[in-house]
RNA sequence: GCUAGUGUGGCGCAGUUGGUAGCGCAAUUGAUUCGUAAUCAAUAGGCCGAGGGUUCAAGUCCCUUCACUAGCUCCA
């Protein structure tokens, strides 16, 4: 007999049952939604046969790995459509990911939209067919054999890859066999409503040096309602994406003769960013930092003693050639090592540290073309930079007090509860893309993960992800589209301080390296505000908004009036826009709306008598009538308070 | 940079097998002087991303190039 643990409960079972037997025998209606199991902490399929005492957990679409055992399966539903319609197709691999799965092909000829129907239509024959998934295990040669009579040579090259002692196991439904760790739902007709969404191209083995294959994304739900309802809602957040609606709003814009990746910032995008500026210094200086402002470029020399010329030359903008001109100079893709000329400007004392320098900096980076999108990856920013110099003994206090006020500006800006932690360490396997050794690398990473321990910071480890010179805590979130990028990031660093020379004078009279760490407390603004729009799909919050108040006079008759209450507001800072044209006032109100004005005042023959105004907010509606002192008064506090 | 796709007046779109550009909204002008999401009318606006080519004729076909979109790689 076996013992199973589920939950609280013991049973015990005959030798030899199955997963699903065991749910069966709990009710009917587990069976039918249980997708797959953990067993003991690792995920099996319901045709796992427990061979001794365990505890078993059924999981259903409710849980992540329930999810990623469903659409595992529609991506092989996807390859078997596939190797049926286009024979000559190589598969690569096909896992699920956070929102579907996708599969990769190595395609004779290139697939249309037209083709993505086909295959579908073939996907939904094969669930129809309801084919049962049957696991076997090949012992190496034989798999390699298996393989290579099918002609699947990036299957070859998996399992050559695989550790000696890995078991090498594979997934047959009718005329179809892949190369799969599984686990997997019993048959095909489990999967109930599935979708292609597109195609794109994908590097094999994420390297660029590699031939492109052609991915193809999905997805699939257990019910037709819930996928329309998830394609619904994917529709929606296209909405908000900043590209469509920043230009909508008149927040930004491009031009061609400009070029790639250097947008144009329009007086409300200008005036959100100021906003954003003003915000972030003041809060940095009375943190205790201090400004400097350095050059936006500097000549090779200053690059070659850093580092970036030799391990970030293609990301920069060169000017000139060394081999015929005598001074190259390039703009600055990072602010360090021009921060770091403000610290050698003398000697310094272990009593001068920590020295917090501060710098709202516009940096140049020549990304790839492919790269750009429209004010989250462009080649020209500016970004609140940092670099913090101090002693050892300070490194843990002045970093938490980094990341507290990043935190303090994440929370401000509403975008703290969409952000995820990364430590950010670097790739072993892969030496020649950093400086340093392997000892100083392991010392900063070990350095930073008890400070991120200690801190009690959940982060998510991403190798190879570091800068060239050291680790980094990176502050991920991600766009409407879903995809993650880095808003902010904090970084400690000993190897550029031994680089550049820099040093203090320690208590016991001999000369140490500081530490250094690299900070940002908001990010690039023009990134910072990418994701602002999208999180408020344009409609931002009074203290934010390029225009705080609307006013909107009623007829022409009451234009007067509306000045005086211009003036009043004018005087007071708000930031206000009269709409004098003799138009309807709801025809203003609906342009007032469209253009997301936090709040619009109405002046009519009414408020004109009484001395008020009738205030309408974006939000709520009519507010009803108070005295201009009144509305300044309640817009004040909520600029004041930053109400998101 | 790579894969796939897109590029027609400010915006959203039409443009059939190549025959010489249209619609809605916005804009401008005039009338209207209006009470919480669209007043009526008239007018103007485009060498169809750019540069070549094929053709009697190109928005439609071919080549090159630029920009935009998603994804990959890279990254704040």
């Amino acid at each position: 007999m076996i013992n199973i643990t589920l939950r609280d409960d013991v049973k015990a079972f005959e030798n030899g049952t199955s997963l699903l037997d065991v749910a069966k025998s709990i009710s009917e209606g587990l069976a039918r939604v249980a997708l797959s199991a953990t067993v003991d902490g690792s995920v099996c399929g319901l045709d796992f046969v427990p061979k001794k005492d365990c505890v078993v957990n059924f999981l259903t679409f409710d849980d992540e790995d329930g999810r990623r055992t469903y659409r595992h399966t529609t991506s092989h539903i996807l390859a078997q459509a596939v190797k049926r319609l286009f024979p000559s197709a190589k598969l690569a691999i096909g896992p699920a990911i956070d929102d579907g799965f996708y599969y990769d092909f190595d395609f004779e000829n290139p697939i249309t939209n037209n083709d993505l129907e086909k295959i579908e239509a073939e996907m939904k024959k094969i669930i129809k067919e309801d084919l049962p998934l049957e696991r076997f295990e090949l012992p190496r040669a034989e798999a390699l054999k298996l393989m290579e009579e099918k002609g699947e040579a990036y299957k070859v090259e998996l399992i050559n890859d695989l550790p000696e002692d890995a078991v090498i196991s594979f997934y047959k439904q009718g005329d179809f066999t892949d190369l799969c760790a599984g686990p997997h739902l019993l048959s095909t007709g489990k999967i109930k409503a599935i979708k292609l969404q597109y195609t794109a191209g994908a590097y094999w083995r994420g390297n660029e040096n590699n031939k492109m294959l052609t991915r193809i994304y999905g997805t699939a739900f257990p019910k037709k309602a819930e996928l329309d309802e998830y394609i619904e809602r994917l529709e929606e957040a296209k909405k908000r994406d900043h590209n469509k609606l920043g230009r909508e709003l008149e927040i930004f814009t491009t031009v061609d003769s400009i070029g790639q990746g250097l947008p144009i910032l329009l007086p409300k995008g200008a005036k959100i960013i100021q906003i954003l500026q003003r915000f972030v210094e003041d809060h940095e200086d009375k943190n205790g930092w201090v400004r400097t402002k350095t050059p936006y470029m500097a000549k090779s020399d200053l690059y070659k003693i850093s580092g970036h010329w030799d391990h970030y030359k293609d990301g920069m903008f060169v000017m000139g050639d060394e081999e015929t001109d005598k001074e190259v100079f390039a703009l600055r893709p990072m602010t360090c090592p021009f921060q770091y000329q403000a610290y050698l400007n003398r000697m310094r004392s272990y009593r001068d540290l920590p020295l917090r320098y501060g710098e709202t900096s516009t940096l140049f980076r020549n990304e790839a073309s492919g790269e750009m999108h429209g004010l989250i990856r462009v080649r020209q920013f500016t970004i609140s930079e940092g670099h913090l110099m101090c002693r050892p003994d300070q490194l843990e206090e002045e970093f938490k007090n980094c990341l507290e006020m990043a935190i303090y500006m994440l929370k401000t800006l509403g975008l703290y509860e969409d952000v995820s932690y990364r430590f950010s360490q670097w790739d072993p396997d892969d030496k020649g893309k950093y400086i340093g050794t392997e000892e100083q690398w392991n010392e900063a990473q070990d350095t930073m993960a008890k400070i991120l321990d200690h801190l009690e910071i959940p982060y998510k480890v991403g190798v190879g992800e570091a800068a060239f010179y050291g680790p980094k805590l990176d502050i991920q979130i991600k766009n409407v589209f879903g995809k993650e990028d880095t808003l902010i990031t904090i970084q400690i660093d000993q190897m550029l301080a031994e680089k550049f020379g820099m040093e203090y004078i320690d208590k016991d009279g001999t000369k140490k390296n500081p530490y250094i760490i690299h900070r940002t407390s908001i990010g690039c603004y023009e990134r910072t505000l990418a994701l602002l729009i999208e999180k408020y799909a344009g409609a931002f919050p009074a203290w934010l908004a390029p225009t705080q108040v609307k006013i909107l006079p009623i007829s022409d008759n009451y234009l007067d009036y509306a000045d005086k209450l211009y003036a009043a507001l004018k005087e007071k800072g708000f930031r206000i826009e009269l709409d004098d044209r003799s138009e309807k006032i709801g025809y203003k109100i609906r342009e007032a709306q469209l253009e997301k004005v936090p709040y619009m005042i109405i002046a009519g023959e009414k408020e004109m008598n009484e001395g008020t105004v009738s205030v309408r907010s974006r939000k709520n509606g009519d507010l009803g009538t108070m005295t201009i002192d009144e509305f300044m008064i309640m817009l004040s506090k909520e600029i004041e308070d930053k109400v998101i």
